[in-house]
Order: structure tokens, then C-alpha cells, then sequence
DNA sequence: AAGCATTTTGCAACCGGTTGCAAAAATATT
DNA sequence: AATATTTTTGCAACCGGTTGCAAAATGCTT
């Protein structure tokens, strides 16, 4: 069917090693060689079939791309950002949807029959274990959006979501909130349990504030509206930090459909800064993750790995910052 | 390093045809050999390793998902129902970018030489001739969202474009609207065209309704915004039927910063009807596609042709309805 | 128990490439 | 011009599986 090595080595007159050598930068080749096949080869239209090559190299250039995370707007950005990054380095990416919670196991066994040269887990939900367990089949690893453990068995690239708990709880007292509270994203995610830590611990520094928690079921518009409904029917705080832009914007129309203003009645402040939070009906009060780089340098670091295997796990973690928009009451001056 | 079909067949003392076949089912072999391979393979952690038979068997289960759509919200859906209707079938997603506008004959080279087995191009904006590229390489493939043209040379799943603007023209009619206008996507894509053809051929029987057209530079939310802004300058029309939701969303967000009330003083009419128009913040009146229906008959549709690659061109299109919401004024009664 | 049909198994070649090694060719040295 | 060195080339084995074919094993008849 498709045009072969062999062909090619027939038409030019030379040996199939040659052929296969002229198509291998580095290789050991006369100028005279080379010109000799690539005609022969253009003439016929040959590709070489990057898994045959596969095969003897022990690369395949796919790398497993693995998320739970397909109804969380944000991640249309990561995958174009995933995506386009690891083509643009000659990779491949393996989409793996863990959406139907399946086996997880399954998913490893399926990416090493398809001999993926890495894998990068993206998700905040997924747990730090599932990670491990491409580490622990000898699959290089990097966990997108992780937790920073203090002994970390996979490479995390990501926000240290402890210190952005507090960065909501800072901003609140800087806006001069009297009663705040924490509307979290799954429990069972590090993520949230993270920036509650870091959330309550700065709260602790402050007496005079009052703050309560709850958390929503996961991310999602409705899940985030639902909690906001059940929260508004007693007694609502001043302000809310929720676990991302999605629950936030849930939140929002809760609040809206009820005829309270934001943010003059009740403030909201997000995580992540999606692109759509910027949009002007939208207009969200967040905290900034910066996927761009948590992305590209968890694809740098894939590649760094695909020399070096074993090379020593490591966090990388991206300091946040507030983007100011329209659902926080401003600043009070001291 | 990994356990292979030999490793196995030396523990379980059989040959290595043995092995294989005891993983392949309908091969002739005995139960009391399944049993014994199976149980070395087991101790020690034996997975085929797909790229390698794909070799012999010319089947990877591969399948490429071209699409240059990351920025539009339902292509979060887009890849969702892919990527799972996919592994569900045993295939797996190999995804293609395209949003930098590279050169699209690069990618037909790059899935060639990951062989693989059929191709989707999920994308109303890349011209027919693209999704002919693959046909024209011998891989079977499905322009999904494609345009249905008489002669069709690639298979297309989607919807009737122009019946899709006859559909929006006729709201318009039925709810007493004087002048109203197209605000389509690029003007490139086929999509447009046909909602537009569609949209003006029934205008023209409503003689009594004067109807204007422009078109946004793309699909989003910022260009949809800028383009209603430039056409709020000067004498809007009553109502705008939007190239798809998200330029109306960005057309709401301009509507709103003038002051002006949706549906009492402009309505909105949206395609698509991604989940987000449903939020109750967004509450979008909205050709509603069928996506998950457009999505599945893709992927079945792709099945088939792993079997019969030549199998004859069709256009599946599937009905769109409305989806009454907000942001269009009530029918009128006659 | 012999003869035949059927099932199960292993051999060996093959899929489309890569690569270590030694022979051949080209180039440099004297 | 003969020899030493370096570069280029082809041979053959290999990567991890599959499969047609014939031999071996099993089951069935009589």
C-alpha cells in the first residue's frame, strides 16, 4: 500500500540502511547519498512511518495527555496551549479522558501499550497517587496543576495553592470585609484543601473578621450556583472566595437572580482568570493562575525528561496575582 | 526494560505464536493454553504492545482529530464527546491543532506518518478541500460540521447550514420583527455562507422586513463584541441572528454597555447552544445543534469505514430546533 | 486399535524501520 | 605509488509483534 524503505532503497539503487540513514540527521552519510534518495523518495512520495521507527528507537514522540477536566472552560485553554506547545516540539499529544470515572489504572495500562514516551496529568482533582503511578511503571511524569507535597514523588508544575488561599483571604481584609467565607470546589481535591489551609490560617491573623466554608460538589456553572442558592437562603457573608472562575460565575447568577447587587451587597473573587472572566458581562474579580507558563514549562520539563528519565522530582510554582475587575468592593484606605 | 511477547513465551514454556494468539481473540488456541500464557503473562505484567502489532496488522486505532477551534467554549464539548466516544470504542484521539494557521498539508503528513487509521476534521472553518487532502492520501475520513455540498467528495456529518438561516430568518418573521440583520462569522467559511444564502432566499419572500448583513473576523467573543459595537454606531436593526453563540455573547456584552435592553430593544439569536447559553446570567435564544447526535454519527460513522474505506460519500445532517430563551422578543400571534 | 478428521501448536517469514560491524571507497600521508 | 586514515556503504540482526503453513496432538469412528 503505502510507500516503503524498500521502495525507495530500489528505486535509488542502495541499500535500505541507506535510505533509512539519509531521513536521520546526524547520520553517517555522503552529500552524494542523500541527494540520491531524497529524489528517489520524492519521486515516490515516501514517509517513513514514525512507528516502525518507534519500534527500534524506543521513541515514539506520543506523550499522554491525561485530564478529568472537560467541562471546565478553562481547559480549552490549557489543551490549545498543550497542544499546539508539545506539536510545535515535534510531540504528539494522546488525549486521555478520564471524565466517566472510569478505572484510572486503565488509563496507564492504555498509554504504555501505546508506548507513550511521557505522560502530563492535568487536573487539580485527580490525586497525587494516580500521578504516581505512571512513575511507578517507569512512564516519565509531570503533574500539571498538582500539589506541592513537601516530598514529592512526581514533578509538579503549578501554583502553590496554599499561599493563593491566603492571597483571598489578604485581599479580603484589605477591602475592609467584615464576614467572608470560603465556597471551595471538591473537597476530596488537594487544590481546595490547600487553599482552605492557606485561607483559614491568614483568617486566623485576624480576629475581627468572621469567615465560614462550605464547598461545591465540583466545577462547574451549576454546581457553583446551586451552593450559592442554598448559601443566600441564611444569612450570607460580605464576600466569597470560590474555588474557580466556573463556581464564581454560578455563584453570580445566583446572586443576580435573588436581586442583590455585586459588588455593593456581596463580593465575589475567583480563581484561575480564565478568558472568559474577562469578558465584559462576565467581569470577574480573580485570582490569576498563569497557565501559560505552569504549560509551557511543564512541557519543557517533559522534554527534559525524555533525556533523563530519573532526574529528581521537583516543584515549580508560578506566584499568583489579583486581577482586579468588577465583583470586589475596592480597597479601603487605612 | 518492558516485558515482551518472548519474555512471556520462555516463562510459560510455549512458543511465541502461542502467546500471541492467546491475546487475540478468535485465534485457535486451547483453553489450557490461554490459561497458561495468561498466567505468565500476569506474574509478569505483560501488555501487547499496540504500536508493534499495528505493524503486522495494519490497524493502530489511532485516529486523528483535526480542528482549529480552541477558542470557541463548545469546542470544550467538541473534544469531550470525542475524545470519550472514542476510547470507548477502543480508538484513540491523536489531536491536530491547527489554530496558528500553519500549513495545513504538514498536518496530512504528520498523522500519515502516525498511520493513522481515519481522520476527523471537527471545524466549519477549513475549507472542504482540506478534509479532501486525507481522501486524496487514502485515509478514510469525516468532515464533521462540514458543509453538504451536491457532490460531496469527503463524508460530512453537521447540520443544513442554509436551512439553519431559513430557521432564523422564519423566528424573525414569526415574532414581528421590521428590520433585522445577519451577523454572521468569517466570511470565509462555508457555514456562513450557507446560513447566510439560506437566511437572505427567505428573507426575500418577506418583502415587508428590510434585512442588512455584516460578518465578524472570527469566532469570539472579542469579535463579536467589536462588531456590534461598530454596528450600534449607526441605526441598528431590531434584531441580529449571530454567526454563533459566542459572537453573541460578545454582541450581548456590547448591547449591554450602550444601556440598550435585551430582548426589548435588540434580540439576540444565537447557533450552536453550547451549555454556557444556557447559564442563567447568559440565557441565550439559540439555534440549538445537535452536537452530541452530529458527534456520535461521526464516530460511527468513522467505525464503518475502518471496515470499508472506500465506502460511498455521504452527507448525514441532522435538524436543528430552537431553544427558547431571553433574548428574543415573544412570537407574535397572527 | 487403526484410520480419519479436526484442533492446536511451532516454525519461519514478515511488518517497516534502525544500527553495530566490517568491507569498500575515498581521502590523506609519506 | 604504496600505505595509513577516515568516511561511506551494505549486510544482517534486531525491535515486538502476527500469520500462513505444515507437523503434532487430540478426538471420533468403526
Amino acid at each position: 500500500m503505502a510507500v516503503t524503505l524498500k521502495d525507495v532503497a530500489i528505486r535509488a539503487g542502495v541499500s535500505r540502511s541507506a535510505v533509512s540513514r539519509a531521513f536521520t540527521d546526524g547520520a553517517s552519510v555522503s552529500a552524494k547519498m542523500r541527494k540520491k534518495v531524497e529524489k528517489a523518495a520524492a519521486d515516490l512520495g515516501y514517509r517513513p512511518n514514525a512507528l516502525a521507527s518507534s519500534l527500534t528507537t524506543g521513541r515514539t514522540k506520543l506523550i499522554g495527555l491525561v485530564s478529568n477536566n472537560f467541562h471546565n472552560p478553562i481547559f480549552l485553554e490549557v489543551f490549545d496551549l498543550f497542544t499546539r506547545g508539545l506539536q510545535d516540539r515535534g510531540l504528539r499529544p494522546l488525549i486521555m479522558n478520564l471524565s466517566d470515572d472510569q478505572d484510572p489504572e486503565k488509563s496507564v495500562d492504555m498509554l504504555k501499550q501505546y508506548s507513550v514516551d511521557a505522560v502530563v496529568v492535568a487536573s487539580s482533582t485527580l490525586s497525587p497517587s494516580f500521578a504516581k503511578t505512571f512513575r511507578d511503571a517507569n512512564v516519565p511524569v509531570v503533574h500539571c496543576f498538582g500539589r506541592n507535597s513537601s516530598s514529592p514523588e512526581v514533578h509538579v508544575v503549578g501554583i502553590d495553592n496554599v499561599e493563593a488561599g491566603r492571597m483571598a483571604a489578604r485581599e479580603f481584609v484589605k477591602r475592609g470585609y467584615g464576614r467572608v467565607a470560603f465556597m471551595g470546589g471538591p473537597q476530596s481535591a488537594t487544590s481546595t484543601q490547600d487553599r482552605f489551609s492557606g485561607f483559614s490560617s491568614e483568617m486566623a491573623g485576624h480576629s475581627g473578621i468572621a469567615y465560614s466554608y462550605s464547598f461545591a460538589e465540583q466545577y462547574s456553572f451549576e454546581a457553583g450556583r446551586r451552593e450559592m442558592q442554598r448559601l443566600l437562603e441564611s444569612d450570607p457573608a460580605e464576600a466569597y472566595f470560590c474555588g474557580d472562575d466556573v463556581l464564581s460565575i454560578g455563584a453570580l447568577s445566583a446572586i443576580n437572580e435573588t436581586g442583590l447587587r455585586v459588588p455593593e451587597d456581596i463580593g465575589i473573587l475567583g480563581l484561575n482568570d480564565m478568558e472568559m472572566s474577562r469578558w465584559e458581562n462576565i467581569d470577574l474579580t480573580t485570582i490569576h493562575q498563569p497557565i501559560r507558563q505552569i504549560i509551557n514549562s511543564s512541557i519543557e520539563l517533559i522534554v527534559a525528561m525524555l533525556d533523563e528519565p530519573d532526574r529528581y522530582p521537583e516543584a515549580r510554582l508560578f506566584p499568583c496575582r489579583i486581577a482586579e475587575r468588577g465583583t470586589l468592593r475596592p480597597v479601603v484606605d487605612l
